[in-house]
DNA sequence: CCATTATATAACCAAATGGTTATAGAAAAA
DNA sequence: TTTTTCTATAACCATTTGGTTATATAATGG
């Protein structure tokens, strides 16, 4: 069994394991391009606590930042989330294999 | 804009940001079936260690465990695994969508 | 220039995380 | 019954996380 050592994955998920974070992708999944004071403004917290998430989301590839000006807009970034999403499919796939071959197994053990 | 909140999805990613646990769930896409031993095995953690990370996958909600005597036996939860999937690919969606409208204005834009 | 606005950074704090060793409990084997 | 084996729990530790307030930086507006 070859283990795999992934830290790209591992700040993926780890920032979308965070329902602000989570949050503020679906507001750019919905609209496009935000602020970094329009993707805070929805949540109960401090401009550096929004700030933080944001490098968290930036740094673990999953959005985008632009300057312009004193303002930084964020875009999301669908490569990342289709590689999370791939593995997950991956794993379901093989799971769907595995079950296959078991009820293979089970149907042959049910033959004698 | 609604703020979800959602602690389920909370504990799948968070239990998914971690290369020890996703290598156990590889093995048990992999596999179908494997015990606690068996999961902790290739990892250069101790025993204690590996039981933890079993509960977090079982607490997300990721793997289901069955007790056969003094052996634990864990499979994957595929529903879980959806879940997860489910969220990402909804977000790429919108996010497609949210590009081909801004195509769209661009294009609109365009024609004068 | 000076004030305001948008964002980041520093310093700090409590709670959670991931690891350890030592121990417990329960089933299997001798 | 006694010993092994498999797994979980307790207690502890260092690091990370997510939050705060205070301050810095940088761009815009008057």
């Amino acid at each position: 069994m070859v283990i795999e050592k992934n830290t790209t994955l591992d700040r993926t998920f780890h920032a979308l394991a965070d329902s602000t974070r989570r949050g503020m992708v679906t507001m750019l999944a919905k609209e496009g391009f935000k602020t970094a004071g329009e993707l805070g403004a929805p949540f109960d917290i401090s401009q550096p606590a929004a700030s933080k998430h944001l490098k968290v989301l930036e740094n673990a590839g999953l959005v985008i930042r632009k300057r312009h000006g004193r303002t930084h807009a964020f875009s999301l970034n669908s490569e990342t989330l289709g590689a999370a999403r791939g593995w997950l499919e991956r794993h379901q796939a093989f799971w769907a294999g595995s079950m296959d071959q078991l009820e293979a197994l089970l149907e042959t053990e049910g033959d004698t």
